[in-house]
DNA sequence: TTGAAAGCGCTAACAC
DNA sequence: GTGTTAGCGCTTTCAA
């Protein structure tokens, strides 16, 4: 069943099939009236495989994210989707658990289907990978970490905003013992929450001593770690800010095994703001990022890139912002400390 | 940058080229030396658009589930994409959020893209719009519900095992009123639990009464609701087991939020056993249902029909069992209720 | 406005 | 064992 069939039913060549389906306006609009009815009765779609080959142009997007496991990214994979549904694109989505060979063959199999852009929402990509992609002039976007170049969009996100209201919440709340959990060392995006942990504090005139910035490598796992040391220290924290929700939950697990009660005993505050904050228990305050607008942002940056003719020299940057979201996991220091 | 440039660079024919890509074994090893090193030099992937156009063959399975941002489907889209990626098969994501627009969309997509196979782990797809599928003798392969049809497969969850387990541990605990907070009405998967759950109290001759089996939707809102209805009874449950573990983060919420303290006041068994059961408070005892098998089941099934030159009259019957995990939100019936 | 025909990058049948 | 060539289903000139 192809455009043939089509135009044999409908008594027209394959060109004007093509014109119709393609909703272009010079068709005779008799003719066009028995393609479709032709389309109908045969059921026919037309065969993307094939369009692709003439035009070039896949309707592919790459979705490159770390773990789709990791409670973050399926709302970002839900917006993306919703949005390329929308814009009649295909999502091809690669989860490389930073695999480094994973992420070889998740490019490799984006050049081969000649996607249209890819969206890279995962850390560790070397650049000799990248490279690849830059080479054939496909668009990429990225949170945080591109460099100026042609091509690549960038979406940054406004950390310093959301954290400084974390921490001036809490320094509002008497506390003065901040610890941050943070994620992987090297992750940039880790690292930028990290540094604006830091400034946040000085702007209250807070400590924030190194033995108080622990790493949480953003998993549960790592959480329940880092409250584990940190409670260890001679003068514990009393409130703990995570660098993402997931670790916060594993902080939260583990002030639980240690019969520290949230907030009464120690205040914790995530970031992500992932769907599951509402519900644990507490209800977990957290710094919204919104997923549904990273998403959009990075769909539509790369949406501009490939409608752009010409390449911009330096890629374009979007911001998102961040913000408190205030819940019950948060509470006035305890003043025995 | 095609098979052409290949051609010309290595002094061989295009077919010579794509005998070698193709690891074609009669060719000469000097020329497919040749051919190798021109596709490195050159940085030269093969066109997968190209390759199905002709072959016919896609390589890609469609994988339709209702909501990726529910913690239960992330593990299989994990799971099916790794075992994807090894076959060499890309996946056509789609999450339907149970709207029928959604899943029209889908299925045109996926044949519009000309999948192999499509995995359907979503509810309320209508009839009709299998038939598109159907029409085009794309393998099917269903979890539960599938009739027996050619080239559609079905993967059978023992969900009575699981459940059974999970009643006898709760009845070794001495609960007798346990309730079932189960799914959405007229989800075949969600019914065979609960049908299961009636014949297995009905073992342990356990009456299994109407009011203590209430609809919790398999959201978090839904076990809210369902807590609340059950916690109203005169005589309430001391136990409660949940269709999935969504529904029983919910039960628990909402159990915080009553007083309720688990195990003590009240029993929470989960299903589905998520990678979050672990790490809820106090962690979840829950039934497992691999969903890393369930993903492997699928795509075999997909791929078994694919490979299948005669495609068999009754599609395939697969099984995946479930077993109870024991965790910390079960404990010893309340004697005073 | 419509149709004939070329060609997108590749595989496979066939001839050498 | 290798090369030539005919399509795969579609879009898009170009002529009519």
């Amino acid at each position: 069943m192809d455009i043939r069939d089509i135009a044999k039913h409908a008594k027209v060549s394959i060109a004007t099939v093509s014109r119709t389906i393609n909703r272009v306006p010079t068709v005779d609009p008799v003719l066009a009236k028995r393609v479709w009815q032709a389309v109908d009765e045969l059921g026919y779609y037309p065969n993307t495989q094939a369009r692709t080959l003439v035009s070039g142009k896949s309707r592919i997007f790459g979705l490159i994210i770390s773990d789709v496991t990791n409670p973050f990214f399926p709302g970002i994979v839900q917006a993306f989707e919703e949005i390329a549904v929308q814009y009649d694109y295909e999502i091809l989505l690669t989860s490389t658990v930073c695999d480094q060979q994973r992420m070889e063959k998740a490019v490799r199999r984006m050049i081969e289907r000649q996607v249209d852009g890819v969206a890279i929402m995962t850390f560790g990509m070397e650049d000799t990978l990248l490279e690849h992609l830059r080479f054939r002039n496909v668009p990429l976007v990225f949170i945080d970490v591109a460099p100026p170049l042609p091509q690549v969009s960038n979406i940054r996100i406004q950390y310093q905003i959301g954290i400084r209201q974390a921490v001036q919440h809490l320094a509002a709340l008497h506390h003065r013992r901040i610890a941050f959990v943070s994620g992987p060392p090297g992750l940039k995006s880790a690292d930028a929450r990290v540094a604006a942990f830091r400034s946040a504090m000085a702007e209250k005139t807070l400590e924030a001593p190194d033995h108080l910035i622990v790493s949480g490598q953003h998993t549960i796992e790592g959480g329940l770690a880092a409250l584990a040391q940190l409670t260890e220290l001679p003068e514990p924290p009393t409130a703990v800010m995570c660098s993402n929700d997931v670790s916060a939950i594993g902080v939260m697990r583990k002030a639980y095994e240690l019969g520290l009660r949230i907030p009464d005993d120690l205040s914790v505050i995530g970031f992500d703001d992932i769907h599951l904050a509402e519900f644990v228990i507490p209800p977990l305050t957290s710094i919204r990022m919104s997923q549904t607008e990273l998403a959009r942002l990075s769909f539509h940056a790369l949406l501009a890139d490939v409608e752009r003719a010409v390449p911009q020299p330096n890629g374009t940057e979007y911001f998102l912002t961040t913000e408190l979201i205030l819940r019950k996991s948060t509470g006035p220091a305890r003043s025995t400390l």
